[in-house]
DNA sequence: AAAATAGTGTCTATAAGACAATATTCT
DNA sequence: AGAATATTGTCTTATAGACACTATTTT
């Protein structure tokens, strides 16, 4: 092996916060409180330190930005161009995170201003993330919408009890896609194996039969036959 | 956010280099010319260089490793446990690169002792490898296992003109599975979109009706209908 | 009753998998 | 001719998607 000074990187490990509110695919973002990008929106991250594996730091990094733990998470990649960050050289690794919408105001979060913003005004270009945050982002977005397809990760957008019209829904905005027929839908999602199970209570609606409710039938796992993005 | 001092991190990149020879899924390995785990194999890799991409760091190694440019490359995650290497603190990216079964023996290679390994002894531990690169070498081939469903990548196994058959043996090698049934395979791998391209040539073997040829239809892209994994 | 949503049943098109039959070569 | 492999065709079964229909609630 050629024998070179190693480049001298730090590594931080960013989080892309995914949750469903008001209808829509929402990011956590922070406003940056230093430069570079001060006063920009970026995704939440930081430094890993020196004991840490990397999915301990982005656990640790998601407790401090919403007060919780135990949520989903898994690596996105990692990404290192030489002038990603213009104050010196930073390797970031990505991860993604999904949680349902909770009432509750954020807790715990240290970051100036964290919100949670439309993923499409990030992706767009509505909104102007710092570094290489929208491609990030983009690549967050992504994977979540192949993961929906294969696995049953749509339930970790809901709450601990749901209904299946509101699985759909989850679907239906993640994948940004029309009304999903809730017929074939419903069929579907009670014939796949360990994707939900019934809680045996009903939820009244304002209006119509109300739905049965449904939990997460055990962690996230592949899901088959897969549920085909339209 | 939390101002704490950085972890001094070195970042390398592992490169986990596949080919199918003599039947056989395949990784190149090296021996180690150093501590730790001197003499003991291991994925190829280095450091990043200072002003070096990831991407580009990848395909610099595989460069120096095989003296081939161009070959198929992704990345496939970042490594960080703390003890992962025992002398100083290293957060490695490794990448998956595919090529076909060339007959010259590998160029250029820097490093002692490079060699074509069967991916199922270092899988079940009867070759040990050092570092955490039996991990990463897992997810590897599980990563290249799931990219055969999904995308044309069983076509970068192949050389530059191929049999149907030819391809079939790298989903049967791959997989690790039985006999792909060779009528019905064939008639998919022609019905898929931007799969294969017929060459208007034909190969004789030994024996049996020769077979026509074809060559890669363009880039590694998505698959569909995706071939399912039996 | 009317409106609204939940849930079931039925039909059709598509694709997977089993496997028969034909085609083309070598010995 | 016989053996071996390639290629095409046919049949059965499973699933996706369209959509009619029934069920249960509120107004």
């Amino acid at each position: 092996m050629s024998r070179r000074p190693p480049a001298t990187v730090a590594v931080t490990v960013d989080l892309v916060v995914l949750t469903i509110r008001d209808g829509g695919l929402r990011v956590l973002l922070i406003e940056r409180g230093n430069e570079p990008f001060r006063g920009e929106p970026a995704l939440p991250g930081g430094f890993l330190r020196p004991e840490e594996d990397l999915d301990a730091a982005a656990a640790r990094e998601l407790e401090e930005e919403t007060g919780l733990r135990g949520l989903h998470l898994e690596q996105i990649g990692a990404y290192g161009a030489p002038d990603r960050d213009p104050r010196q050289r930073i390797v970031t690794v990505a991860y993604l995170a999904i949680m349902p919408d909770l009432p509750e105001p954020l807790a715990g979060s240290d970051a100036s201003g964290a919100a949670w913003t439309p993923a499409a005004e990030a992706l767009d270009g509505r909104i102007r993330l710092a570094f290489d945050h929208a491609d990030i982002l983009a690549d967050a977005v992504e994977l979540a919408r192949t993961k929906l397809e294969q696995t049953t990760l749509a339930t970790v957008f809901c709450p601990a009890e749901f209904t299946i019209a509101e699985l759909r829904g989850v679907y239906e905005t993640v994948w940004n896609t029309d009304r999903i027929d809730p017929r074939n839908f419903h069929r579907k999602v009670l014939g796949a194996e360990g994707f939900v199970e019934a809680t045996g209570e009903r939820r009244a609606l304002e209006t119509g039969r109300p739905a049965s409710l449904y939990r997460r039938a055990g962690e996230v796992r592949g899901l088959y036959p897969p549920m085909l993005r339209p």
